[in-house]
DNA sequence: GTCTATACACAGATAGAC
DNA sequence: GTCTATCTGTGTATAGAC
């Protein structure tokens, strides 16, 4: 697959996020008419992450986060009781998303190879797609409460093992050599994260999410097919 | 080479960066007994690598610091002049003796495997030795002024640039394949970069360093050695 | 629904006693 | 050299006008 056609498949984006938290937050919001509440929303969490990227989330101020937005502080605290729950709400709806396509896609493939290949390209896509929510995601998950960091870390995990059980899935139909699957999991995992979190680096090296998707694959095909002897 | 090779060889630790601080910050710092500075300069940095990285820089308070150091509030302002520049000389003190050891280990080797291979292990065992600074370093480099900022960018892509000489070498020598050294060894780059990042998992997983290294050469071996048919 | 003005708390930094 | 007490600025959150 390339990013083109997987952007005609998937609805992620601010906007889907915004949506989501309109509807399961309805009581919470002091705001009741959908189209003013998504379109605050999307002021209020694109300033998020346009400060928070700069420099931090801790460091964002309520005034800073008027200043940028638009709105004025009180209209910010009728949509979110506390900057807390902005970060909180924020992230935990997107993952809430993220988790939607993921499932979704992946499961499409049956044999390893495509199958592997396919959790690269997604996971490579999506984070292109929501670059700057997975960078500051990343940064900000251990300003979360205790619960909630739990939750990041899960959703970690579980993206891991869904790499790792491809692995040991090719190995048992004798395609995928045998190694230690839940370290090569992680490793790969590392390569995919590094696209979002060196997004400039690669912008500047004038690299492309499919080319560095086709570069990883090769890289990791190479290490993990059986040679032909 | 092993870890625990590798330990005997250097000395890198956050006493020797409380070491080059004092003998390079004598002028700024009120305190003049050097048995002193260094006693509480080693407290003031484990204070901050502890906090934070537990809730960050920026959420850091100065009391927070007097508690877990032990040292007074003003104490701490006899040693630096502001937060800021705790972080600051911090940082780029330890970016020094890092580099002062980088650049010795690394240059010994001549075949390219070789050096490839001592440049991953002495990567990875340094960052062993000083993963809080590094993880630290890391998540807060965002934090700095512009042209500190610039500093410790500059540090990361000479990491970078120096892996990437090894592979084009390498490749001139005909022993490693044709193809992107650049993206390769951001690739590279990124694997090194998750065992520090992501310490606590490996420790789970029960992953040792010389583990991670060994399997991470095999991994990148597969792909850059020419393969005999 | 949105704004301005303000209460209240707490941070960083300093002064001066010991 | 180290401490405590305190000044001053700024941040979060609210109240109440429009």
């Amino acid at each position: 697959m390339k990013y083109k056609e997987f952007l005609d498949t998937i609805a992620a984006s601010r906007l889907d996020i915004c949506r989501s938290v309109f509807l399961g937050y309805r009581d919470e919001i002091k705001i009741k008419k959908e189209k003013t509440v998504l379109k605050n929303l999307e002021k209020i969490f694109d300033a998020t992450l346009k400060i928070g990227i700069e420099k931090g989330f801790q460091a964002m101020t309520m005034l800073d986060l008027k200043n940028v937005s638009g709105l004025s502080i009180g209209a910010l605290y009728s949509y979110f009781s506390s900057k807390e729950e902005i970060l909180r709400v924020f992230l935990s709806e997107g993952r809430k998303i993220i988790w939607q396509i993921l499932d979704e896609l992946i499961e499409k493939e049956k044999d390893p190879g495509a199958k592997l290949e396919s959790a690269v390209e997604v996971h490579l896509f999506l984070t292109e797609r929501m670059h700057k929510w997975f960078y500051f995601s990343y940064m900000e998950a251990k300003n979360l409460s205790p619960s909630e960091k739990e939750n990041a870390v899960q959703s970690e995990l579980h993206t891991e093992k869904l790499i790792e059980n491809i692995l040991i899935d090719g190995q048992k139909q004798g395609v995928f050599i045998e190694t230690d699957h839940s370290l090569a999991a992680s490793v790969i995992k590392a390569m995919l994260q590094d696209w979002y979190l060196k997004r400039g680096k690669y912008a500047k090296k004038n690299i492309a999410v499919d080319q560095y998707a086709e570069f990883i694959m090769s890289f990791i095909k190479s290490f993990y097919l059986k040679r032909q002897i």
